[in-house]
DNA sequence: TCAAGTACTTACCTTTTTGTGTGTAGGGAG
DNA sequence: CTCCCTACACACAAAAAGGTAAGTACTTGA
């Protein structure tokens, strides 16, 4: 990472990206499949509008996922990872079974808010 | 991930450890060697005190690094990853590099702050 | 005597992020 | 004619994170 990088390193540039508190989630049900607005919602329990809106904006405007509209009434809209999302969500594998992992040690050490 | 746990996935546990604007820049420091308080406060450049020992705090909370206290006037203290920081670390090596990679492509889209 | 160096600590304030609650368009169902 | 559905939008409020500036204890060196 040179000097003139808006980033402190690799890894905050990728957390720039994936960092906030749903948008790990939001990528992780994407990762299956294409997802309606509503189904994400459902999905990503206990989220509001205005913030799973404003998540799926900056993933979108990031070009980590694309937003379709398909026109239609009553509204149909779905997201799904764009190949920069894709191979994104590649990476984050280790890092995720790590978590998954150590689960139990995460959860007895962290202060809980 | 059952549906007790406190994380919303592997993925969201490990962010917790990881998030924030300056632990993994911390951590990549750490990485390499332990590290002296301001050691670290001059690489981690433009972190003020307070929010360094807050982070240094938080990650030795959560059992990812180790503080050293040599008990020597001036003081003399020191940070180094624990075994867990050590795998956390390791996982985080794909996503590092994925930044890197795709840095360019990242700053163009990000609205930077 | 006085400044400098080390690793913090504290009070206070600003910015960023997240949440709540209500409203909108344009249909279809009853 | 009114309610319900979807995918949002907007004003506002609360909470969390981050930053500033000053101060602490103790010792060495000028």
């Amino acid at each position: 990472m040179n000097t003139n990088s808006p980033f402190l390193c690799g890894l905050d540039a990728a957390l720039r990206l994936i960092g906030g508190k749903w948008k790990p989630l939001i990528l992780y049900f994407l990762q299956k499949s294409a997802c309606r607005y509503g189904e994400l919602k459902r999905s990503v329990n206990g989220i509001s509008d205005k913030v799973l809106i404003q998540q799926l904006k900056e993933l979108e405007a990031n070009g980590v996922i694309t937003r379709t509209d398909y026109k239609e009434i009553p509204p149909r809209v779905d997201y799904s990872l764009t190949p920069l999302g894709k191979s994104l969500v590649e990476t984050l594998r280790p890092l995720c079974k790590w978590g998954e992992d150590n689960e139990e040690t995460i959860k007895s050490k962290l202060v809980l808010r």
